[in-house]
DNA sequence: TTCGGCACTTGATGTGCGTCAAGACTCCGC
DNA sequence: GCGGAGTCTTGACGCACATCAAGTGCCGAA
């Protein structure tokens, strides 16, 4: 495929790097360094097949043979889960420096579709060359178990947001959650689209569509964002630690475990 | 924008056949001859240190550092998130063959913790150990990450189980789930004592006590399941096949993300 | 034996959010 | 320009579940 568009900030990065040293969000493991110490590792120690997407695209389907791992190098993936009774769910959103299809290593066959949101570019790399390669480049399994075990954690705090927050907590969440991804990947932070639907992020956040705009409006109500002109999808973030504080105290819902 | 992508033959996916995601529920797939098998497998192949544990025993803490990856051999844990703000929650739910620490390779500290619910067994793995085998024995390593996957993947059932299911069906589901764990390591299915609290199911479920209480007071009304004498923490399943239904349909809260 | 503590059940009440519905705004092709 | 389709907002209403509260049964300690 298309190994264009290599180096550079890929068309999907439109707001271009102001200035990453403004705001830095704590808590993020993965520094701005890591993605790219990973990225180029793992171009200069596997053989990789280059993908072009477009937004709609579908990297993968449930239920297809699982072959290859997918390394974003630009653009927007979501994960859709589908249960048997035709529910289905946003369980993931992954930017640059994430994997694709570590689902699939399970079962031998994906379990979710990966859809692309946007323009974007894809690292395809046969599971098995993968360790092959390991063997000579230890460095390139413990990324991958990072990845893996990263991945892991994520959705243990995602169900405890999910569990415990009440719908505008989890909204605001959601916007803090999007920040720090752009910021770890040195894009700016403070003004940014949403590249998903209200029904899409509902979706994600278990919630309805209707439920979503009206946390948004209460959050620009509260001056915790701020819509630009042009589009309600254009985010404004005055600061961040104001949707972190609006987190706070959510509902008391879970019930202390007598733990310990 | 991607609404329309969804339906359109895919430049990427080689369209395999879909139904692979609606046939056995995929977080069960490891078959009974697998759990003893690769426990086999660890033992030949990696040094271990077997260690026994009682109720209430903390594996480890998070925030600990990571060193071991943990095979449960026998016992019965779970894994309690705590948010910075102070809301826990049990995020999941391990028995025989399951691996415990594997949330602590990404940053080199356990995220959780992990807490013993009963007398087991289990046997502690230095990751460096681990790596270090696994060159001499690759099986090691796609166990692992097989392991890993599928977590993976019952998190993300779960989180779609969570956010479009009504209580009693999550219940119903949680009973299945637990029914199917113990039918994987060949113990008896169709009766069994529950080894949580209701607060604790509850806080697993993201409901609480008093939810799961009448929850499961519905379900032993509808017969989907009896209570046994002697307390009503044993229960008395007479056909899985009744849970599965009841999980059916749950509210039609998951809006279709323009779907098919 | 009694007593206190804990797990559990069940009812009454309140409320957050889902549901339904109407209307505004933007973008599209004609 | 126009009309139509899709996205988003906002209000009214109802329900599922959280909350509050009372009561039962079991167990271990005194």
């Amino acid at each position: 495929m298309s190994s264009a568009a290599l180096q550079q900030p890929m068309p999907l990065a439109h707001h271009a790097s102001v200035s990453a040293s403004t705001a830095i969000p704590r808590a993020l493991q993965a520094p701005l360094e890591r993605i790219g110490d990973m990225l180029r590792l793992i171009e200069q120690s596997v053989p990789i097949a280059k993908r072009v997407v477009r937004a709609g695209d579908s990297v993968y389907q449930a239920g297809q043979e699982f072959e290859c791992l997918y390394v974003v190098n630009a653009g927007f993936f979501k994960m859709v889960n589908l249960s048997r009774e035709g529910r289905e769910q946003v369980v993931g959103l992954h930017l640059k420096g994430d994997w694709l299809g570590l689902d699939g290593m399970a079962t031998s066959h994906y379990g979710c579709d990966a859809i692309a949101m946007d323009i974007g570019e894809l690292w395809a790399i046969r599971y098995d060359d993968l360790l092959r390669a390991s063997l000579r480049t230890p460095a390139l399994l413990t990324a991958l178990h990072q990845t893996m075990s990263r991945e892991l954690v994520r959705e243990q705090d995602w169900m405890l947001s999910m569990c415990t927050l009440p719908a505008d907590a989890r909204v605001a969440g959601f916007l803090r959650y999007w920040a720090d991804a752009l910021a770890q990947r040195g894009l700016r932070t403070d003004q940014f689209t949403l590249r998903m639907t209200r029904a899409e992020i509902g979706n994600y956040l278990g919630m309805t569509l209707e439920s979503v705009s009206r946390a948004l409006s209460r959050l620009a109500r509260g001056d915790v964002i701020r819509f630009c002109e042009k589009g309600r999808r254009d985010i404004h973030i005055p600061h961040v630690e104001a949707l972190t504080a609006f987190m706070q105290r959510g509902t008391t819902t879970s019930t202390p475990v007598a733990l310990h």
